[in-house]
DNA sequence: ACACAACTACCTATATGCAGGTAGGTATTA
DNA sequence: TAATACCTACCTGCATATAGGTAGTTGTGT
């Protein structure tokens, strides 16, 4: 996805990067000007507002997620599920980040309300993908579990940016540990 | 535990509800100097830097915790859980706070080599208390499950921050069933 | 083919506001 | 009289944002 070809492209690329690493708020436009050897002003030209910014971020990053699921659209469930887990893997890799919601998640408190809405309608997204891929993987007899599909669902949204964040703490050993606990719950029994 | 006295109690107190809601940058002196009725200046009396402040929070509520674990040391293994628990209910109730751990966890890559130190710390003393509990419950017959008790209690440290986020996006039902799993993760076959 | 209008992608300079922090003073209590 | 618990009055730095300008490009009517 790391495709930038245009400022405006690599504004919102080095801003989700910078986002994911210290937060949105912590996150400001000299640091990208810096990179992208503009000037300040000049991200305002495309983004006339931090808001404007967080939402594009928030956008591209659920379009990513889209094209995600696209290309694993024929894998098996269980390498649907594996490649979302890649890209936490490489999160934690890449300078222990948060996944973009749970970046959002994390100053949700502090948001606008059409970023609330953004974030929120973004995970609702990927838990129904998580649900529909946990049912196919079910029915598939690929995986077993006892719990409701919508409950596994929502355990997966809660885990994955756990782990990054356990990570943060506890270090690779942790991430590394939950990451594998989660994949023990579509082969519990 | 709310049982501020004195203004610099007030002030970790305060301070750490702030933290918990809206993130340890994001809280800043003149919201606690307002409800306080004292100057910003007057907080700096008590904690010369913000860093001072922070590693505070992160003290008391680590003291908290421990006499949580002290309350209820001869508790049955589920009840202690359960008191466990019923504090991320109150953060969640409470204004979609956050814990204090994933609070400073979120905010990890931009806080200073000791309250890095201070939160790994506190969060190895829940892992190791987790785990401790998870084994009695196990041995008493109380609880039943497959994994091994260092891997369960590390599910436990990223799903109850994981709850608390994916409550703030997906609300009080998707806090509830989040919870609900984790619950059961000690009852599975 | 040429003049001119309009747009894109930046720039300089500056306003505004606020956050963290300090210096030094005062009032109260032990 | 010394410590404690504040205060007033600042300084400094930085972050978001705006106003207004320039250089180069693209489109359009005659």
């Amino acid at each position: 996805m790391n495709t930038a070809q245009n400022t405006r492209d690599r504004i919102i690329e080095l801003g989700r990067d910078y986002m994911q690493r210290i937060g949105y708020h912590s996150f400001n436009y000299k640091q990208i000007a810096l990179e992208l050897n503009i000037k300040n002003a000049s991200i305002h030209h495309y983004f006339p507002s931090k808001e404007d910014l967080g939402l594009a971020v928030i956008e591209k990053d659920r379009q990513d997620f889209i094209y995600l699921t696209q290309k694993t659209k024929k894998a098996k469930a269980m390498d649907k599920l594996q490649a979302l887990i890649a890209s936490y893997e490489y999160y934690f890799r890449e300078g222990k980040k948060l996944c973009v919601i749970s970046t959002f998640s994390s100053s949700y408190n502090e948001i606008t309300e059409r970023m609330k809405l953004a974030v929120s309608q973004y995970a609702e997204l990927v838990t129904v993908w998580l649900a529909a891929t946990l049912k196919e993987g079910l029915e598939s007899g690929e995986f077993s579990f006892k719990e409701s599909v919508d409950d596994l669902a929502n355990v997966w949204m809660a885990m994955m940016p756990g782990a990054l964040l356990v990570g943060r703490t506890g270090g690779k050993a942790a991430f590394d540990k939950t990451i594998n606990s989660l994949r023990q719950t579509v082969k519990s029994s």
